[in-house]
DNA sequence: CTTGAGCCTGTACTGGCTACAGACCTTAGG
DNA sequence: CCTAAGGTCTGTAGCCAGTACAGGCTCAAG
């Protein structure tokens, strides 16, 4: 249906980002298009990194029915700064990394340019 | 000394990538010139993105002090594979979000792009 | 001599799930 | 109709890389 481990669904129903579905005689839940509608939105906001937190926060916006395109502005913004600071980040990393590694022989020697950066005393 | 909170360096000697210190008549941890350059190398590393099961590996090769350059390059190069494929997946959200965020008129409507891309059908 | 700071051990918590155990239910085949 | 294999149900424990206590001991300054 959605492709989302049943064992996800009953995580989110139970930190409170789904609500809990009616059930059926024999006490299986009994989802309806508006479950699958708030999980697909979950799960779209889970894949553009947005963390559990923000998406109640998402989700009380909406729920709330009132939500304005300014107030999801500031929180798409915030998140988005936070992608850019990991972004910068894992740059910073893979630029020491790659020429660090650039300059190993890949040899037999002991000598290493990654241990000796791992290493060094200064 | 090396700015690394003591739970920390507690809890690198639990997972066993610190060697437990010898210790004073009172008990407490009595490190030693081996220990900061092991701590350094450890945050190092960490600084460096690795995992402390792959900072095992790289200490493990170290430790046994027979370690060779080709060794090392082929954890350091899987490492950087990673790190890469992070920065791309961030990438592409960063694309996706900047590129919706844009569309927003930031006012007090409901009409939002953001939440449209969340809640879209399709 | 007291007071505040350090260290000691052990346990519980974080996020975002995943992986069971043990019980119940459903469905297909014989 | 019966059985076996698969689903679902609840609850708990685990992953990573630490952080944050509680409750006790020790140490240095005033």
């Amino acid at each position: 249906m959605t492709g989302c481990n049943l064992e996800t669904i009953r995580y989110y129903e139970k930190i409170g980002v789904m609500p809990e579905p009616p059930r059926t005689s024999k006490n299986y839940r009994a989802y309806d298009e508006s479950h699958v509608g708030r999980l697909r939105f979950i799960m779209r906001a889970r894949e553009l990194g947005f963390t559990l937190e923000e998406i109640r926060d998402l989700l009380a916006l909406v729920d709330g029915g009132a939500q304005t395109c300014g107030e999801v502005q500031v929180l798409a913004n915030t998140h988005l700064d936070s992608v850019r600071a990991k972004i910068a980040d894992l740059k910073r990393i893979e630029h020491v990394l790659s020429s660090t590694v650039a300059q190993c022989t890949g040899g037999d020697v002991p000598e290493c340019p990654v241990i000796d950066a791992l290493t060094e005393v200064t």
